[in-house]
DNA sequence: CGCGCGATTGAAACAACTCAACTAGAGTGG
DNA sequence: CCACTCTAGTTGAGTTGTTTCAATCGCGCG
């Protein structure tokens, strides 16, 4: 794959701009990385229910999870990005909690639950590492309840704008005003809680305001302080405390 | 401590309830437990911003953790009960994200993250136990902000109520329609994202219908099951997929 | 006995929803 | 190259669940 949006390995590139690994730890992690398997966008890989004996690690595009509520209601769980692993939270569910749907063309490399086992006795580090992803994903998560809980249609927007950003960012240089947007605004008002019309409402609001204009599939932050003041956004994913991790 | 609600070892007896310890290992939970300390009811304990050098185990009693946004808007981002690890999903944090405030007297026990590092190499089946903690919490929140997104009061509250006993469930046994409920109806809205006025609303409603019944500090469930389909709630805490586990 | 916090209740206001019609653009096939 | 279709975005008008503000009540506690 020497796709430009497919390094080597975005694991890779998430981990070590965190922590060091030595030769040992990132051979054992290439091999993790092994297998490949590629999908089209806006297709739904898995359902909820379906048995989840795998993880998997996005090396490219974008995907997000959903779930129904009261038949009709949907709400986007989570969204994925290169060098993220999905199913972190679901390790002690035997059925997966939710759909899981690409948004781009994407990129997985599947790490099977059972490999787990050995990888907790002959790479702590690696576990290690991975127990800190998992922390960070709830952080995320809760971080948007606190938004969507808190905070109007324009914060959340914001937030969520914001968030996406620093997510990228982590693990590829991306411009500091300028952000892919390849979510349709129905996906993005299941993540915040906000109907598409709203969305539609409030994206036109920000536009208005001079903070975001939109174009060519993508959002040009045009004031990304007052988008991050409007969504009480903190970054806290440009680093961590690893003093813990063993080495 | 011989208090009637302190046994030996709350996280003892959870991590039993899920899988087997051998010797080793219960032992080393042991010396891990090993310091306690007592507080007393609306204490708040810790700020956001301190300095988080460890996670608490709690033995005994309820609390919540608390962050403020814009101002004077407050979001209960937890609710920590006997069994729980309170900061798993602040260990990658310098300081930690949110006030935490005993709702209860409470007994806590001091896990400083700097030990960490040896129990993932020296006790790999529990510091997979703990990564399953984590994504039982991130499981957690994720599931109150697609509750929060999606239902309306009443759900939400409903959920609310049968979450918790499910958790309390897990280390103790507990009456199937009884729970007890030293939490204020302005922290319930705080946690599930509604007015204190509006609570009490809901909670009349739901007393109305005959579904719940409020009296000594707590909650009778009249009719679980139908309070289960109002919040759309699943209990996921009963067992869990431990397959992956190192032995 | 009075103080204070939490619960209860009411009335008015509003943010976001619903429903629905319309537009723009992207892809497809004749 | 143009009609056709389909999906996503835009906009308007009326509705509603929840909030806000405020007043009152009840009770545990010093």
């Amino acid at each position: 794959m020497d796709h430009p949006d497919a390094p080597k390995s975005c694991l890779y590139s998430k981990i070590t701009r965190y922590i060091e690994l030595d030769e040992f730890n990132a051979r054992y992690l290439e091999e993790l990385e092994a297998g490949e398997e590629v999908y089209p966008a806006r297709r739904r890989l898995r359902r909820a229910k379906e048995k989840a004996d795998a993880l998997y690690i996005v090396r490219r595009g974008w995907l997000y999870s959903v779930r129904y509520l009261g038949g009709d209601r949907r709400h986007v769980k989570g969204l994925h990005f290169p060098g993220d692993v999905i199913g972190l939270s679901d390790v002690t569910l035997e059925a997966c909690s939710a759909d899981l749907i690409t948004a781009t063309d994407v990129t997985l490399c599947p790490l099977p639950k059972a490999n787990l086992s050995a990888m907790f006795v002959n790479a702590p580090r690696i576990a290690g590492i991975l127990f800190a992803f998992a922390a960070i994903e709830s952080l995320i998560v809760s971080e948007r309840l606190a938004v969507v809980s808190r905070l109007n249609a324009e914060g959340r927007i914001a937030h969520l704008l914001m968030q996406i950003h620093a997510r990228l960012a982590v693990t590829r240089d991306i411009p500091d005003n300028w952000l892919p947007m390849p979510l349709s605004q129905e996906v993005i008002g299941d993540a915040v809680s906000l109907t598409q019309a709203y969305v539609n409402r409030s994206l036109k609001e920000l536009e208005d305001q001079g903070l975001i204009l939109r174009r060519d599939q993508g959002v040009e932050l045009l004031d990304p302080e007052r988008l991050k003041a409007i969504g009480e956004f903190e970054d806290r994913f440009q680093s961590i405390d690893s003093s813990w991790l063993p080495t």
